[in-house]
RNA sequence: CGCGGAGUAGAGCAGUUGGUAGCUCGUCGGGCUCAUAACCCGGAGGUCGUAGGUUCAAGUCCUAUCUCCGCAA
């Protein structure tokens, strides 16, 4: 099939590489523009972009979808279907309409559930045991379009959303090959309304820990908001990130260190043995290597 | 020029009013123990990010530069 390929970043590349290697034919690749990134504001390009270069495809990065010459350049180049895969802009109308087969979504969640902005995080926040990529066409709602493929998979107890991405990027670019492959006889399944949920964007409003909630929920938090924004917690008046905890059923008086070796700090229920964290201006590191130049005792607490 | 922290042994940190570096862990050798991320004894390992400057003398003061990181975006 003559493909259109919208996508923006990580996510979308696996996808991307599949439907280059595939016997199906990149028509061209939108993404969105380079953007100013990090302290220093360097213009970097969209992860998509730098894939479809490697393969010779064409790129466009328009501002925006909803003007005369995108439409135009779309409707030019004659598309069988349109692949989007977090793109990260609306879709007018008028170029849903545009490929006779329609416009694909993958999505990182099993619809209904999760529709919206950030399914994977959401997830592992929510304890989630079973997740997955969804293929649906595309309509005009925010990800209400009918069902196509869904492949689920199981989120491991210790699972990041980073790790979570990754997998689900891969899957979902599978899912997205075997849905081309038999679109023919697959037949489009409506969205039950009465599941659907919807989840809001990752902030940093998220990131302060409560010891006062449970270990298994603070657990949660500390995967889920893993490679970014990170949960944080205080220690000695000091900001400092969480990285990485493990489930511990000892317990003791919220926030406090009940043990040493390893570190670990009790929540309003069982425990959570700390195993990497960061503190403001300084890098990322073992609990371990911290308590050499931070010795820490039994009792101090975490705020 | 968005704000700020930091670069000292393999790792994490100290280093006071400038006088050639110290702690914890690891590592190496030896000892002890039924046993332990246990303990004891001993050793190795640093031109203190880089380049200049001030000084009798700089990790410590000044200037420039590179790198890393937190916040903000």
């Amino acid at each position: 099939m003559n493909i259109v390929f919208m996508g923006t970043p990580d996510f979308a590349v696996p996808t991307l590489k599949k439907l280059a290697e595939s016997e199906h034919n990149i028509l061209a690749v939108f993404t969105q523009p380079d953007k100013p990134v990090g302290r220093k504001q360097v213009l970097t390009p969209p992860d998509v972009k730098v894939c479809a270069e490697s393969y010779g495809l064409k790129v466009i990065q328009p501002v925006t979808l909803k003007d005369e010459n995108s439409i135009k350049e779309i409707k030019s180049l004659n598309p069988d279907v349109i692949v989007v895969v977090a793109y990260g802009k609306i879709l007018p109308k008028e170029i849903l309409d545009i490929p006779k087969n329609g416009c694909i979504n993958v999505h990182g969640s099993l619809l209904p559930k999760y529709r919206g902005a950030a399914p994977i995080q959401q997830a592992v926040l929510n304890g989630d045991k079973l997740t997955g990529v969804t293929t649906m066409y595309m309509g005009e709602g925010l990800d209400t379009g009918d069902i196509l493929l869904k492949s689920e998979t199981e989120i491991g107890e210790n699972e990041t959303s980073a790790e979570l991405f990754d997998r689900l990027a891969e899957l979902g670019a599978d899912l997205l090959i075997e849905t081309l492959d038999k679109l023919d006889s697959i037949t489009p399944v409506k969205q039950d309304e009465s599941k659907a949920t919807y989840t809001n964007k990752i902030t940093k409003d998220l990131c302060p820990i409560d010891w006062n909630k449970t270990a298994r929920e603070i657990h949660n938090q500390v995967r889920g908001l893993q490679t970014w924004p990170v949960a944080t917690s205080k220690l000695g008046g000091k900001d400092i990130k969480i990285h990485s905890t493990l489930f511990c059923d000892k317990s003791g008086k919220a926030g406090e260190i009940i043990s040493i070796n390893p570190l670990t700090v009790a929540c309003s229920e069982n425990s959570l043995i700390i195993n990497e964290l960061q503190l403001s201006g300084k890098k990322r590191m073992s609990s371990k290597s911290f308590m050499l130049g931070h010795p820490l005792k039994v009792g101090d607490k975490f705020e």
